[in-house]
Order: structure tokens, then sequence, then C-alpha cells
DNA sequence: GCGACAG
DNA sequence: ATCTTGTCGC
């Protein structure tokens, strides 16, 4: 929403501040609206592709989109991927008519080093209630997962350790599990719960699934 | 010093 | 994330 364009060491020091402010209890309101958000690269890394998809939830029936084009300004380093991806999202964000119920990240949320991944960064920078969804890990150690979709078990911050992240669900048969966490005001049990309400055949939430299509494939 | 490391 | 065909498994 404002510092984008600093050092690395200076935007550690922001999401230290910013993840004071995540609030990981239930604060939601009634849910008619979630939005998928995804971001995607061209020429080579040089632009970044960001799509939103909002759904009528819970039928998950398409409600509407927006794609923003932006130049690239931040590097990938793991652990600050919100400012490489952040501005993008911001200004598709910008373009719908209404900011969605409830915001499902590609990446982590509170599953971070300093506990604001991308999902709590957004969720806080905008005070709307966010979750999130990563395909592998981050940080933190975790049991083997059941088979049966809806299996899950707590990541941990780390191994022995005590404080629970997240959760990794096992969102289809057969497939790697995700990386869920709390983003901003939802707990880790709703979100979980709102994923796999997400989640009616694939792998991938279908919000994730058609804001991937559109900033990408 | 060594290994790990969202997208 | 991105560059890319065929191939293995439910």
């Amino acid at each position: 929403m404002h510092p984008w364009n600093l050092s690395p060491a200076q935007a550690r020091a922001l999401q230290l501040e910013l993840a004071a402010r995540v609030e990981r209890q239930d604060r939601l309101g009634p849910l008619r609206r979630v939005a998928g958000v995804d971001v995607g690269f061209e020429d080579g890394g040089a632009v970044t592709r960001a799509a939103v998809a909002v759904l009528d939830f819970p039928a998950l029936t398409p409600a509407a989109q927006a794609v923003a084009r932006v130049p690239t300004t931040f590097p990938y380093v793991p652990g600050l991927l919100s400012f490489r991806e952040g501005p993008g999202v911001l200004a598709a964000l910008g373009q719908l008519e209404a900011l969605p119920d409830l915001l499902l990240c590609d990446g982590q949320g509170i599953a971070h080093p300093r506990r604001l991944g991308i999902a709590s960064h957004l969720g806080v920078l905008l005070d709307v209630p966010s979750i999130g969804v990563g395909k592998s890990r981050l940080t933190g150690w975790h049991e083997a997962v059941g088979p049966e979709k809806g299996d899950w078990v707590p990541l941990w911050d780390r191994r022995g350790g005590s404080e629970v992240i997240g959760a990794v669900l096992r969102s289809r048969r057969g497939c790697l599990p995700l990386y869920i966490s709390i983003g901003h005001r939802v707990s880790l049990a709703t979100a979980i719960e709102l994923v796999l309400a997400c989640t009616p055949r694939y792998r991938l939430p279908e919000t994730t699934r058609q804001a991937h299509r559109l900033a990408s494939g």
C-alpha cells in the first residue's frame, strides 16, 4: 500500500511491524464473494501480471475479474515475496468495483519466518480477511499427512517447536498437500474449512485456478 | 560454516 | 515464477 521500494533489510523490518497487526481470530462478515489472486511474469520477469478472480460463494460461479500489468521492481527473495508480487496484486484489486469478502492468496500467511507472508501482508494492508494457500513449504515442520481429502496435520514453527503456524492439508487424493495458514482475520480452523469449501474437485481452490489462468496459461 | 528457501 | 514433450499413475 505504501513502502514497496525498500531494501531487503528495510522490508524485513517492516514485516515485523505489520506482523503485529495480524488478527488470528475470526472476524468475518457475510461471505458472499471469495477472490483468488495469482501472479505471472512476462518478458523474462520484467513485467508482473497480477490477476484476481472473484467467485460467488458458496456456488463458486464467476462474479468478477481483473488483471494488472506493472513493471517488476523487486527480485524474488525467499521471505520477501510480497514485495515482489504485492504491487501488482493491489493494482488488480483496485480495478474491482468492490473488495471481496475473502482473499485466497498463493503463498503463505503467517507460516513465514517473521509471520508475514503475502496473504497476511495484503490482508493487513487492506484490512480484509485472507488465507495463505501455498503449494510448497517456506518454513516449519510437520508429520506425514493422511491420504484422504480433508486429512491434515499441524505445521509447527520448527521440529520440536510449540507454535502452530499453519496446516498441511490434503485437498485431493493422490496429490501433494497444500500449506494453509492464517492470513488475516480468519482462524486456522476456519481457513481449512473455507479452503475445502472452495476446492470441489482439483488440488487447488477454484478461486486460485481461475486467477492462475488469468495471470498465466 | 552448512543447509533451507512461498512464487 | 519460467523454459518445455512425453510419460507415469490413479
